[in-house]
DNA sequence: TCCTAACTTGGACTCAGTCCAAGTCAACAC
DNA sequence: GTGTTGACTTGGACTGAGTCCAAGTTAGGA
């Protein structure tokens, strides 16, 4: 992950302590933490953290494409280190657990342009959804 | 639409105006309004009918499999009435427009059993984003 | 080591949605 | 029709997620 804060210096990006426990926070595959569970990680690491900053550390790395934004159910917005390889969500409808899963083939050739009405595309993203070994009965 | 209140009155629901308002303003193709938006446009009917009302038809309908609950960015939820033929969604980036549109083949068997990670899948919901011809450049 | 623009902070604020006790009324029985 | 009753509606308070801001702090170049 060093590497990210090296590339981002190089990006003019200021590297403070907080960034750097953010960063640090949302490191791993299968990660999709919430802004309150970063906040939550984080201040292990640096106790007087604000959630505010951990706020703008987010809106940062999003907008210079190091991590993605996902929200799978109505709520708090998740935040996914793998920005790097194109992947889809499998979301447990059960506990909530997220995974990324890489299907086959592009799923924007799907769309038969007689039902694109005129758009432009630009990306898809697929939610599986179903139940985890954990939550399925039997 | 009045089908679909006579098919909920059958299923014990009673049919007053303020849940009659709602479900006229969620008729046809394309609607995909927010909670608010309904609420306003019920309020036109019925100049008395309160937010929480709005929420608890919607919630119920739902409930019943009538409509369906859409979030296509991190905001509001969307309800759409478009609940009985299946279909996914194509977003504008610009202007929030969203479509109903019906990708070919089965978006499930993309997913190798090797990436469902021992999950039962239920669905997959998939969001096309591009810019409608009124957003596009040129 | 100094300087300053960039960053951080906590608290107030907004927006979307939920909850609740009190009042109202649809629909059934007569 | 009229009465009854439990389901429905109401407005206001509340919550959770996120944004905004003025004041204070600090990374890193000169």
């Amino acid at each position: 992950m060093s590497d990210l804060l090296e590339r981002l210096r190089g990006r003019g990006w200021r590297l403070t302590s907080q960034r750097r426990a953010v960063a640090e926070v949302l490191e791993g595959d299968h990660v999709h933490l919430t802004a309150d569970e970063v906040h939550a990680r984080a201040v292990a690491r640096l106790p007087e953290i604000s959630r505010a900053t951990v706020y703008n550390a987010l809106g940062e790395l999003v907008s210079l494409g190091e991590i993605l934004e996902v929200s799978t159910d109505g709520r708090a917005k998740r935040y996914d280190p793998n920005a790097h390889r194109a992947h889809q969500h499998l979301v447990c409808s059960g506990c909530g657990t997220v995974r990324d899963v890489h299907p086959e083939g592009d799923p924007m050739a799907a769309l038969p342009s007689a039902e694109r009405f005129g758009f432009t595309l630009t990306g898809a993203e697929i939610t599986y959804r179903g139940l985890c070994p954990d939550c399925s009965p039997g």
